[in-house]
Parts: structure tokens; sequence; C-alpha cells
RNA sequence: GCCCUUGUAGUUCAAUGGAUAGAACAGCUCCGUCCUAAGGAGUAGAUGUAGGUUCGAUUCCUACCGAGGGCACCA
């Protein structure tokens, strides 16, 4: 990594200005005509040194001149100090980047981290929320695997509550069979609609007080059969996914006695009992217990922290995924709950990941179930689309939803299908393709050691050959993935891979690998680097691999 | 009413306070004896409004306008 080099170089040549305290960074330009890296160091410290912005950044260019990697420094503009990396250096990045190491960073070696993603209400159809929700978490949970963490994957399915009850009641009334996912769906959205037209709201609500007490074996052997149709469904959607297996999934039913019990212990201290219900003060007021005392949403997070934190004690950072209309629930809610457990959240992170709304514009998908696009319907359709081809889906899909920051809404117009080309899931896999399919070919060539024609490019002259921009751009990977980790945001990785994708493209219609029956080894590195890169990439993102399309 | 998020080309998205605001789709031009055209090259097009802080603001602050969400027994 040449940055942290020309880091520790700025910082000594600070020393000897006596500007220690400055505050700068060392990024990539903007524009590669800046160079490999930038830094504003001389902008930041001209105050402080009551000097001229060019001045001290001359001054600082003849202390970093000889900084590892760097072919050549420049003062521009302002006051920046731009680094260009040698041949060498590059030529040393390719070589690395081709190997397992790449892209595997320590920035959370020996930390424990929790993601919890998914969550969805047993019963109800999977919908599309469910699924952004999903790329969204296993993308995160990917994140950190590949930045040295311990990471624990977690399903918090809804398994008792109304939901339950409105399914129950449509399986009995409608005759419908609990071990078939569709008539499940069904009897949902016809329970549903029964208890919104309150035809059969309070059946509907003496089924949810009966399968809380367990006191009706009827009612429960239903809701048992239903809830593991629904659980095996969701597994198998997961596997389509790519979703890594959820190390621990913990229910509703097991959190809500848990939390009542914790709630109850803690009135006087951090609940409050108000009209009958069991609150806590914080921004707002939220009700923990109802005023039956069974406990809402809030408290079921309450005993869902004790579950997670006995079965993790040790753990870090505990990441939670779930639509952004919790932000604020879950602000309050983990405040309440740092109040309950002081000892157990000491020093550790507890964090919110909204995802975003899928806003649909006009359109019909072919096949609805009540009002709700299906995780399945979405994903048969985008097959179609995509000649039949469930990975090049899952692609298009998770780079829809990962291309963006999270929590903003994506816009999608289900007539006109994702994107499969351009800036698109299929354009970054279609690299990828080219990619391998010139190394298999390349098995067959005669090895030249013949120099890569970029190598003997003056600096700041002639347009760089499409060889040197694609070194140069690979250069980055590791940086932006633990950016990626450290902000919770997959999308940078999107946008670096479609870059890195882009200028693979532009060598590949500019530049042969195999001339005449030869490859050169300086070529054949690069497209080495580069497949590894990719896939990499994508992997970090959950999206497969495709060795054709 | 209070709080949170958000406003960038016709459209969908980028841009850790920095250099000429990047892509893609749609539009208009080109590229097919050659490693997969789900591709490549070119062209045109954008920071909601008004102030402020700063050497420098799409980014930070204030107001206004527009959009989404939340605010007591749903999850």
């Amino acid at each position: 990594m040449f940055r942290s080099g020309i880091e520790t170089a700025i910082q000594n040549a600070l020393k000897d200005m006596g500007a220690e305290d400055v505050v700068f960074v060392v990024e990539r330009p903007s524009d590669m005509a800046h160079g490999d890296y930038a830094t504003n160091v001389a902008l930041a410290a001209a105050k402080i040194l009551k000097k001229n912005p060019r001045d001290v950044a001359a001054e600082l260019q003849s202390k970093l001149e000889n900084s590892a990697g760097v072919e050549k420094t420049q003062v521009a503009g302002a006051g920046f100090i731009n680094f260009y990396l040698s041949h060498d250096a590059l030529t040393t990045t390719v070589k690395e980047a081709a190997e397992d190491s790449w892209g595997k960073g320590n920035t959370y070696a020996g930390k424990k981290v929790l993601v919890e993603y998914t969550s969805p209400n047993l019963f109800k159809p999977l919908h599309i929320g469910n699924l952004i929700g999903n790329i969204l978490g296993e993308s995160i949970a990917r994140l950190f695997e590949a930045s040295g963490a311990d990471v624990k994957r977690l399903n918090y399915p809804s398994d008792i509550g109304l939901t339950i009850a409105k399914g129950v009641w449509g399986l009995q009334k409608h005759n419908l069979n609990p071990e078939n996912i569709a008539e499940l769906g069904k009897a949902y959205v016809l329970g549903n609609e029964a208890y919104e037209s309150s035809e059969a709201k309070e059946q509907i609500e003496e089924i949810n007080r009966a399968l809380y007490a367990g006191s009706n074996a009827e009612w429960s052997t239903l809701r048992e059969k239903g809830i593991a149709t629904s659980l095996k469904h969701l597994h198998e959607l997961c596997v389509r996914l790519g979703t890594k297996g959820f190390d621990k999934e913990f229910f509703e039913s097991q959190s809500g006695v848990l939390g009542q019990k914790i709630v109850s212990d803690n009135i006087g201290s951090v609940f409050e009992v108000s009209d009958g219900a069991t609150v806590y003060h914080g921004e707002h007021t939220r009700v923990f217990l109802n005023s039956q005392g069974l406990p809402t949403y809030e408290a079921k997070e309450v005993g869902l922290f004790e579950l997670k934190s006995n079965a993790y004690p040790n753990f870090d950072i505990s990441i939670t995924v779930t639509g952004k209309e919790q932000t604020d629930f879950f602000r309050i809610v983990f405040e309440a709950i740092r109040k309950v457990f002081p000892g157990k959240t000491n020093g550790k992170d507890l964090l919110h990941v909204p995802t975003s709304f899928l806003k649909l514009t006009t359109g019909k998908m072919s096949s609805r179930l009540g009002n709700v696009i299906t995780g399945e319907s979405l994903l048969a359709e985008v097959t179609e689309a995509a000649r039949g081809r469930e990975d090049v889906a899952v692609g298009a899909l998770k780079y829809t939803v990962l291309k963006q920051g999270s929590g903003k809404d994506i816009v999608f117009d289900p007539e006109k299908s994702l994107s499969l080309e351009g800036d698109s899931g299929p354009y970054v896999q279609y690299a990828l393709v080219r990619a391998r399919s010139l190394l298999r070919q390349a098995k067959d060539a005669r090895m030249e050691n013949a120099a890569d024609g970029g190598r003997s490019r003056p600096l700041g002259q002639a347009l760089p050959s499409a060889s040197i921009l694609l070194r140069r751009s690979l250069v980055h990977f590791p940086d932006v993935v633990a950016r990626a980790a450290g902000e919770l945001e997959p999308h940078h990785v999107v946008t670096y891979l479609t870059e890195l994708a882009a200028a693979f493209n532009s060598w590949y219609a500019a530049e042969r690998l195999i001339v005449d029956g030869t490859v050169s080894a300086d070529a054949l590195a690069l497209v080495q680097a580069v497949e590894h890169t990719l896939h990499c990439g994508l992997d970090v993102l959950g999206i497969p691999s495709p060795e054709e399309m």
C-alpha cells in the first residue's frame, strides 16, 4: 500500500517543518491526470505556518520525492501535491492483485461483528423489501469479513403476533394447506383483508392471544406448520440469492417473553408506567409493554439484545439492517437498551443501517400475491429478461440495490425491468467473463517476456495507454473495500468495479492479449489481476461471478 | 405542530471541504474478416431558491420551497 507510505512521509516532513498537528488527507485525485494520489496538506498547513500554500507545497515536495513507489511529485492548482507511481510500483501491484490476500484488509481484525438482516414476517410472502435487506446485509457482512472481522450472520424472523394470527385464521377458515407456500401466502392475504374489514377482527385477536398462551392445540399446530414452511422457503431463496447461511436465528416468540420480563424488572429505573402501559421517555415516549402487559416491538428488541449478547458476549459491533422508517425507533430503543444493560453495551457499537424503499413506478408484475410483489416473482421476471440466467439476474438485482448509498430510495420500473447493460451488474459480470475467456485461451499460447507498450511513456505526455490506465485503477481496490466497510456503504465498491470494468473493456477493444499464438508476460499478469479483482469485488457484494455468458 | 432523511443532466445514480461536478440509460454520429457487441469511440446535457462560514462549498450553517418517513399501546 503506497498510500500509507506517503502519509507517513508527509507526517515526518511536517514534523521537520514544525507543523505536526495539521489535518490532511492523501486521496485518489478526481482526475487521473493529477496522478495516483494527491494531498491537500500544503493547503491545510499554510494557515498554521503563515505562508503561501504553493510555497509550503514546494517545500514539502522536496522532502517527499523519495517516497516508496513514487516516481514523480508535482505541485499543482492552489497547492496540491500530486504523486505519480512508478512503473515498477504498478507492476508490483499487478502481481499483488492476483494473490489471495488482495483486497483482504485488517482494519477490523480481531473484532466480532454481528449482522442482523433479512428478518421477515413469517407467513407473509417475502416481498421486495425483504430482498433489499437481505442484499444489503449480506454485502455488509462480506465487507467486514474482507476487513478481517469475525462476522456472525443473524436472522430475526417474526413468528408470533398479529401477522401470524391472520395467517392462521386464513388457513383454518379457508381450509388451506400450511405446507404449501403459495396457500400460506394466500391465507395471510385473506386474513389481512378480513381483519381490515373488521369481518374477523375479534376472532383474529382471539387467535393471537391463544397463540401467545399456547392454549389452542389446533391453532398452534397450524402456526408451527406454517412457520416451518415459511422458513424453508426463506432459506431456499437465500441460497438462490447467494446468502451464506445464518449462524443463528432468533425468533420473536423468544425475544417477546424475555423482553417482557426484562422490561418489567426495570420499571422504576429505566421504564415507567403511564396510562397502564410501560413506557420509556426518550426523545419521545415509546411503549414497551402495552396496557395488557404484552410486549411490543420495542420490548422484543430488548429481549433480542439479551439473546444476542448471551450467544455472543464478546461482540464489538452489532448491526441491524431494517427499513429506514425505523430509524427513529432504533435511536430510542438502543438508548433504552444501553440503560438496561450498561455492562453489556459499554464500549460497543449498536448500529442501525436503514434500507431503501423501493418505489414502484407504473406497471405490473406478472405474478402478484395480494398487493405485494414477491421476491420470487421479481427474480423470475428479471431472470427472463436476463435470457434465462438466474446468476445474471441476481447480479442485476443486487447491483441495482447496492449501487446507491443505503437508505436512499430506489426507483424501480418493473416494466423496463432492471438494467442489463451499461452501468449494471451484467456489465461487470461480462467484463469478468471476457477476462476469464482470455485466460483460458492464453493457456495454449506461447509466453513472451516482451515489455508492455506503456513502459516508456514519458510522464505528462501523450495519452496514457489503456493498459496503463487499467493498472492505475487496480491500485485502489484495497482502499475502496476498506472505505466501504468503514462507512457501511457497499456502493463504493459498485462504483469502483464499474470503473474497472470500463477500463478493462476499453483495453480489450484497443489491445490484444494473444497475438499469433503468443502472449506477453506483462499483459497476462494484467488480465489475471483484473480477473481476480473483479471476482473479489463482486464477491464482496454477493454477486455471482459467471464463467461465461 | 415537532423531529429525521432527502433535493445533482430528460431519467437512474456518483463525487472522505478541494483542481475542468463523474458514469449509465434515453437522443444524435461512428466502429462487425480479428481473444464473447450483455462491447468500444465520439457528441449534447445538471448542483431547488436566497443568504452565511471558508483561501476554496454539491458537501458545513440558517431560512424558504419541494419529496419521503417518524412521533403511545402495529411490526
